[in-house]
Parts: structure tokens; sequence; C-alpha cells
DNA sequence: CTTGATTCCGTACCATGGTACGGAGTGCAT
DNA sequence: ATGCACTCCGTACCATGGTACGGAATCAAG
């Protein structure tokens, strides 16, 4: 019996679509197979755990880039390094998250002010984006 | 004396590229100005309030098209409208902000448990983008 | 053996928000 | 009036993570 898998059923068992392992393929992250002369390459089943691995890392926020690096880590074997990109990932998506919480808050108090409907004549959120001044926090 | 501005003083005065400028035109959020026949175009002074609107509006998180609509509401008249504009863009920042918090969580935890050194013979992260187990895909 | 499904491969395209290039025409200061 | 800076315009390109297309070859089921 052969447990290995076509392009299709590689793609299929690792949720992804199959242009998606080529494209995998082109950027390295998943080895290509030999291909016999005149017919279809055949994946290791090794190969779903691969591609899992590159999902997974992309849920942590990881890009493909960043999910080469780990896969040069991949033994385990090197987990100091490791954690510092972890870290680092860890660095930028706090930076993200302060930003994103800056307009929250930003964008809160604009349709407060709006539901409140303190100013008929003209809308606040519109008032605030037509100042004359700079963009700083003039608004909590 | 003549008030009008030639698109580099426009793009100096709002704080962008001159490419920028005219790839807010083709986007149709700045307007093109008549040219004269073999001359270059003029800008009002109100074109630079025009790409400020937009520049605040970006960093609020409103895309280009979404800003697209805000100008159509730039008259201040239309504040249920904008609110409503804003409550969506409001949402959808809110669940970035949670995706990333998420994120964040994991990255912790798994850089936690490798500067605790528990497993020293495979790395936390690694172990856990190779773990055997599915890929719950919560991007959309 | 035939037929329908897959695979292969290169290439083009999607969104997003711009940046870069290049040749020709203008504008302004000296 | 000369020369440099600026403008115009179309087009191509950048990153990111894929998706789509299409013709030819090959595989697998009946």
């Amino acid at each position: 019996m052969n447990e290995e898998l076509t392009i299709g059923r590689l793609a299929k068992a690792a949720g992804v679509n199959v242009e998606t392992i080529r494209y995998y393929q082109r950027r390295g992250l998943v080895d290509e197979p030999y291909k016999p002369l005149g017919g279809h390459r055949r994946y290791a089943p090794s190969a779903v755990s691969r591609v899992r691995f590159i999902k997974r890392a992309q849920q942590l926020g990881f890009t493909l880039e960043e999910v080469t690096g780990l896969l040069r880590l991949e033994d385990g074997q090197s987990c100091r390094e490791t954690r510092l990109l972890a870290e680092h990932k860890l660095a930028v998506i706090e930076e993200r998250i302060a930003d994103l919480t800056r307009m929250r808050q930003m964008l809160k108090g604009l349709i407060a002010e709006c539901a409140a409907g303190q100013r008929p004549r003209s809308c606040p959120i519109i008032a605030t984006l037509s100042a004359n001044s700079e963009v700083t926090d003039r608004r909590k």
C-alpha cells in the first residue's frame, strides 16, 4: 500500500487549495517531490503536517517569509532562536493592537458625539475630518 | 494674487507625494482641475483640505473606498449615515483587536514556556506548530 | 479503451495604497 | 533666452497571499 498523496489529496487533507500548495512550493515552503518522467508528483504524508505548520504559524501572525525562518528551526533544537522570532512578532502585534486601540477610542468618541446630537448643524465626525489642524489626539 | 497651487505645492502642503495626488485623482478622491491647453493644472486651496481629510480618515482606519463614501457626506448634513459608517468601521476594528489579542495570548504563553525551559528536548513553539490537531481557520 | 477527473506549468490577475520611470512639454528665474 | 525644475501622462512595479486560466498530458474507473 502506498501512503503517498497526489497534490489534490494533499491540498484537501491540509485544508487548502491545490494552487496554494503550488504557491508554497514556489516560495520554497513546501518541497516539490520528484516527478517521474511523464507522470504526476507524489507527496509524502509529512507534507500534510508541513502545510498545517504553515497555516498555524499564519494564525499566530507570522508572514510566509517568517514562516520560512521558523521552518529552518523545525527540528525544535533552536529554542532560543525560535523564541526571539516569537518575541519580535509579539512586539509587532502589540504595536498593532495599540494602533487599533487608538482608532477605536477616536471612533467611539465621535460616534458618541453623533448620537448625542449636540451639533445638529454639522456632523462631529465630518467636522473632525475637515478640521484645519493636524490629526493628533485632540479628542479622546 | 493667485492662491492656486501646482500639484507639487499641493502635495507638499498636504504632506504627501505628487504621485499620491495623482493616484487620488485616478480613484476619484480628488478632483482633477481644468488644464489650460498646453499648460499645467492649478489646484484650489480647498484641495489641501481635501487631501488632509483623506489622510485623517485613513488614520481612523478607513480604506480609500470608504473615504469615497465619507466624502459624499462631507457637507455634514448626513450625520446618521456617517455614524453608521463609523459604527461599522468600529466593529471591524474591534474584531481585528480581538484577533490580535488572541495571537498575543498564544505567543505570550509559548514564549513563557520557552523561557521556562520546561521542554529542553523540543521547543514548545515548534511543538505547538507541529501538533497533529486540526487548524481552525477564523480568518474570513 | 474510453471518458471524465486530475495534474502540470506558465502566466496573468485580484485587492490595497501607493511608488517609480521615462520622454516630452512648460514655467520661472537669471 | 537659456537652463533647470517642474508637470504631464501612461505604464510598470512594489509587497502580500494567494486565485484563475488554459491547453496538454496523464491517471483511474468503468
